[in-house]
DNA sequence: CCGGATCCGTTTCGATACTG
DNA sequence: CAGTATCGAAACGGATCCGG
């Protein structure tokens, strides 16, 4: 296990939990990619705009993984290709991050135009869902 | 400034605003302890149980200081004391945690009981507002 | 080529001791 | 009580190498 060897295994109280998911930037990043913008494989996360360096990512790949929050399996089209995807433990953690992009909205200039954070407020459950599913059917197919 | 002189200041896509408070472990507690556990002073944030540094404690809420997510003023109780308080802006971070400990308690053993998981979920709204009024109240106390 | 592993110089973190 | 100063340990990033 490359860079921080040393595994923190525990947590009683809320939050502490989410802490190891949320606490962490690169992760954090990664399931955003995941669930929002359609990135599956190595090479999508490592050639992210904030490009995270190849050695990060695989620990970051990694304790997901180990987490169960994401699970990597060779790629149906191409057996060569490696695909990482969402697990339902994954998924479930799209309202948390729909909250932190309203949140942004709100506070600061972001890429979300004011009409799509009125209809994401709106329908924030329907939007949600969207987002799981074209995360899923990607995955699967 | 002490610790990471270095700030970085940009950000244009959805969540990557928020992802300095969230990407940091510790920054996420010190919210955290504001909204939901009536902390509010550097000896409280220090001594919490998972005790972070005083040098990254001072970092921390220098940072959010600076992002407008808290304030700093002495306490009107005892002005030798300094408190530390939510800003508008960081109250609204409530829904992003209350998402958290909800997923938290779904995939994790966590403090909180299946009733306080039901009755959050349930009233969701209601729960947001209470801990934003309890840490506005004794704030401004 | 893709998905990593390994090495390495630099930056940041964080435990402890200390100070106004 | 609310922070600084110090300093070793970790994490980072960049480059490079490697197996399939």
């Amino acid at each position: 296990m490359p860079v921080r060897a040393t595994a923190k295994r525990r947590s009683a109280c809320p939050i502490n939990v989410a802490l190891e998911v949320f606490g962490d930037h690169w992760s954090l990043l990664i399931v955003r990619d995941l669930l929002f913008k359609g990135r599956h494989t190595f090479a999508d996360f490592a050639g992210a705009e904030e490009s995270i360096a190849t050695n990060v990512l695989t620990d970051r790949l990694t304790k997901l993984e180990r987490d169960g929050i994401i699970r990597r399996r060779p790629d149906p089209a191409d057996r060569r290709r490696v695909r990482y995807e969402l697990t339902d433990k994954g998924l479930d953690l799209a309202p948390v991050l729909v909250e932190m992009i309203l949140w942004s909205a709100r506070y600061e200039r972001t890429a979300a135009t004011p009409a799509e954070v009125r209809e994401m407020t709106k329908r924030k459950a329907r939007f949600i869902a969207a987002a799981q599913a074209s995360s899923r059917t990607s995955a699967s197919r």
